[in-house]
DNA sequence: CCTTGACCTTATACCAAATATAGGGTTTAT
DNA sequence: ATAAACCCTATATTTGGTATAAGGTCAAGG
């Protein structure tokens, strides 16, 4: 029976002699004879068959650790459980990754209709599509506050959202809602912040949908509410002078930059929109 | 203005103090302020915005020090391109994770079919689907030669594999065919090895079919080439008996198992099938 | 028999992205 | 005043290796 050098195993099955040493420290695959003198490491052509496993093991999203113990139990037929196990982990995997997906593509496009948007202060009527939201309220007027109460509330919002098991990436494109009644009213009141999820998530009590429709909107960037405000005045005169119709809440969106500014202050590209309707 | 401790970041931020301080350390995120006698941390709520974009990129899959050379950069609306660049990356992961699915899949119907499987030496008559495989063409005879011999072909097959770049999830079902030809001739003569691979694998000149039709089976288990002709020959005296008419390819299909003998010697689930028409 | 180069050994350090622990100082509330 | 809660630094651990140094061994050729 000839033996392998570990340099010759370790070729055979391409991997590292580095790696086959730590598998013989850690008990996962010892040398079918080590000589006693040189402490020199020899295999058997068949240790192979191990070293397979070992490798399909670590392929399915193993641990060392949970393969040695596998191996260790000598039990024939716990694979099937292993499979299994490791299907549903992958199972698992790719649907947060498909999430993850569309939480990215939603970000890319809101930066693109970004880099891409009107002048700021310039006002335009656009068609925008249906979209859903996860609201929050927070109990609070958020006008009456500044930046830090936001930045708590936020952080709110974030508790929220892990309850709702949705991957952080939404994160970055939020909003506030002030309702039609209060804007008819003229009272600039909003206790609601939302982020944007995808449309074919599962409508429960926490998701609201935006319709479809015709805004009228408004960019500007580098968030402050005295600035939102402005700005809002100059949505509804503008909108007031055209006899346009409000038909719906004034959202508020905020797609969230590179804080790269001195006191790593939240930078924010923002877009007023107030669905109306031509009289 | 009110500071954080590194406590109440941390509580805020859903992220361990040692986190914080990591972070610090390495430059990515200092706190606001750091009493200089204590060396007490204290951030600023508004740094949040900072951790935000920190753990966003984050969850896209960026290392510490990507996401440090990114905001060390200051280059706003480098964003996008990582946004792009983390979606082509995820879109990998998916495809591979669902390869790796498959050849679960496959593997965990492997066993069941042999843990259900008739008992050793009994002959069956199966209806089989159409099946996918990549040969590869080892040039000796392995019939000729031992496990030894075996197990190399086995490291040259996978070589083989890596050139298609196929996910090693798929070596735990190899097989090796005889060809109708020699069959007839009363040649046990086999030079190629294949692998089981998905059906809607794409075909290329490496991948061949085997057609769907009736085959006169027979399991054991625990491989050696003696075992495997000593059943064979007992396929092929049935197939003369009851004069059914040999119509393809003999194939060896072979299902690795945990390797748990003394000398860790591969262990398999062996089931010979010859396709056959009755006359 | 000697040398050379390829190969082997152990030991240590390093990587990422944290977590855990020890040992000691500080704040804060009662 | 004092205890609980909190903070600090420094070091070790984790995972699955890779990299390197310093030194020992093997096989082939002259």
């Amino acid at each position: 029976m000839d033996l392998l050098s570990i340099g010759e195993m370790a070729e055979l099955n391409n991997i590292s002699r580095q790696a086959l040493r730590l598998y013989d420290r850690i008990g996962l695959l010892a040398p079918y004879y080590v000589d006693e003198n040189t402490g020199y490491r020899y295999y058997d052509i068949r240790q192979c068959a191990r070293l397979d496993m070992i490798q399909y093991m670590k392929e399915l999203g193993m641990s060392l650790k949970q393969i040695k113990q596998q191996l260790d139990l000598k039990d024939i037929g716990v694979i099937q459980e292993v499979l299994e196990r490791q299907k549903n982990l992958i199972d698992k995997n790719i649907e947060e990754l498909k999430h993850k997906r569309k939480a990215i593509c939603r970000a890319i496009k809101s930066y693109n209709g970004y880099t891409t948007s009107p002048r700021e202060g310039v006002i335009v009527i656009e068609h925008l599509p249906q979209r859903k939201i996860l609201c929050y309220n927070c109990g609070i007027n958020i006008y009456d506050y500044g930046i830090d109460t936001y930045e708590y509330i936020l952080r709110e919002l974030r508790e929220h959202i892990k309850l709702n098991e949705l991957p952080m990436v939404y994160f970055c494109n939020v909003g506030s809602i002030v309702r039609k009644q209060m804007l008819d009213k003229g009272n600039f009141f909003s206790n609601e912040i939302f982020l944007f999820v995808d449309d074919d998530f599962e409508t429960n009590e926490d998701i609201e949908i935006i319709p479809s429709g015709t805004f009228a909107c408004i960019y500007f960037d580098s968030f402050s509410f005295s600035k939102e405000k402005k700005y809002a005045r100059l949505l509804m005169d503008n909108i007031k002078e055209n006899k346009y119709k409000i038909i719906g809440d004034y959202i508020c969106e905020a797609v969230t930059e590179l804080p790269i500014f001195p006191q790593n202050e939240r930078n924010m590209f923002i877009k007023l929109q107030i669905p109306i309707k031509f009289r």
